[in-house]
DNA sequence: TAATTCCTGACTAAATTAGTCAGGAATTAT
DNA sequence: ATAATTCCTGACTAATTTAGTCAGGAATTA
């Protein structure tokens, strides 16, 4: 269980389609525009948010990606574990030098440190930062200031 | 707040002279060899951990680290603090490009997701993962078999 | 005085993160 | 059909971080 910049690249991009996509699904390039982050960097990691199962791409015009379940069933451990492969851990089990082939204590310790820190981000859901009256407000504003989903709001229109 | 190799190297090492220092100070080579990591990369962190206020240096033969405060009083989130710099996790903040200079939504979302992480590590310290009576009984056997502070005890003997 | 250990800084190597580029595939709108 | 949009793929490069190496100095103990 790691935690770095791409982690959070992630986590922001997933909010941002969570927070959005009740208008349809959101574009990367919306995503890339409105977060900063390069667009080619966003699709290899949605790569790997889709192998993962949180998101579906839909294609052509009027695509983008939405998630792939209820924004309650999406954990923050979810996104980073899709985004980061292995949480490999291992140091000296893998040698197993320490402490004749047991594995070595504060590989014990900080296996337990690993769990308590991964159930603490499971219980956190994208639900839980979205569905905020306080919030919501904010997004219907910022959409309209960002002239954001514009288009699409007159196609429906 | 990053969560990566580097913090877990210092917090193992920081465990680890927790779980010795009863019989003196615990010398980097000790660490290294015990933990597999490479003692100058060791010293790198310990430079970093020293400065931090966490742990003391004691020069000369019979020296080693020792915690600069009781291990009730060393949090996971002071170690990897400590060790990794800067918790940057501005991006969009500087820019102030999102939502007309005001900071974006994911930003606030992100910000509070990570102070909450940040409490989380705080809560833990290095004696709850010490001082229970499993690991200190496993504790005296390794040393034993380990070879770890031979010359010492008998010095002492 | 010699051994031990921290301590410092500069340097290198490997891995990860971030970004670029070029193009193809599915879908929608015209 | 055609064109526009968007996902999707893979290969490549650049920047940053992590990890390790090296050489030597400073404090302390035996």
């Amino acid at each position: 269980m790691r935690l770095s910049t791409k982690g959070r690249y992630a986590v922001t991009a997933m909010m941002d389609i969570a927070l959005h996509q009740r208008v349809g699904p959101v574009t990367l390039a919306d995503i890339s525009q409105c977060q900063g982050i390069s667009l080619s960097y966003l699709e290899q990691l949605f790569a790997k948010l889709r192998k993962g199962g949180l998101v579906e791409g839909v294609r052509g015009p009027g695509g983008g990606y939405r998630l792939a379940r209820p924004a309650d069933q999406i954990s923050v451990a979810d996104i980073i574990q899709s985004v980061d492969e292995k949480l490999d851990m291992t140091k000296c089990a893998g040698k197993g030098n320490c402490s004749q082939g047991e594995k070595c204590l504060t590989h014990q310790l900080w296996f337990e440190l690993s769990c308590n820190l991964y159930r603490f981000l499971s219980g956190i859901k994208l639900d839980q930062y979205v569905n905020r009256p306080d919030i919501s407000e904010l997004v219907k504003k910022q959409d309209i200031q960002y002239g954001r989903f514009i288009n699409r709001s007159q196609a429906m229109a």
